[in-house]
DNA sequence: CTGAATCCTTTTGGATACTG
DNA sequence: CAGTATCCAAAAGGATTCAG
């Protein structure tokens, strides 16, 4: 009796089913994909806490348009945390969630990887 | 003499400008975003080795388009091998190069961090 | 100052048919 | 079998104007 032999991966996984909703790195990817939204964690990241003009100025080339709807997305998202103060001019602060500063030494990691391999 | 005392991040910036060409972390958005190449990788990964239409069955939903664009950029981008056996029909065959193979590790993490927080 | 609304352009992805 | 070529649809992104 023959059989053909076939290689598999020896570890976990990368994604059974990224296609499907339910997928890890899917998730990621519909969270924080896109031109934006990593440049803002950036931005947040590096400076704790940040106003909404200031965003606009240190994202380079963003539009308000995409600052304003990345941003909204992003604390649905539960990614950013949003704080008003209703002075006059309002004022507003955007900072990073827990869970957020979590995810910064894997996006670390990835940039390194990028600088080496790419 | 009053001072306004601002916070900053305590550990390595995430990414000094991620909007010029050289932010590492920008490389591998550019070179894996998109829709698919994650996708593709994912296959690839599991299988060690996988034919074009094995990828064309086991990526759900992508078209012949989509995965001959994707599959040449990754190539061009030395991020899979291609190897073509002249035989009576062709046959083609895609596996990771190295590089990428270090890379896995970091998405495994990415997705763990999106199945606990998203 | 911090956005929302509208309209427009560009990019990305898809369907179908076809080739070596 | 492993793609190309063409044309089309959808989505992402941008410019401008306006508002609380």
């Amino acid at each position: 009796m023959k059989y053909t032999m076939r290689k598999i991966a020896d570890h976990e996984p990368l994604c059974e089913d990224i296609a499907g909703k339910g997928c890890g790195l899917k998730k990621v990817i519909d969270t924080v994909g896109g031109k934006w939204k990593i440049m803002i964690l950036c931005v947040i990241d590096k400076n704790e806490v940040v106003r909404y003009g200031e965003l606009s100025r240190s994202v380079h080339g963003i539009t308000n348009t995409m600052l304003a709807n990345s941003l909204k997305e992003l604390e649905a998202d539960g990614l950013v945390e949003r704080k008003q103060y209703d002075e006059m001019p309002v004022r507003v602060e955007y900072n990073l969630t827990e869970k957020t500063k979590s995810l910064i030494p894997i996006l670390l990691q990835l940039k390194k990887w990028g600088e080496d391999n790419l």
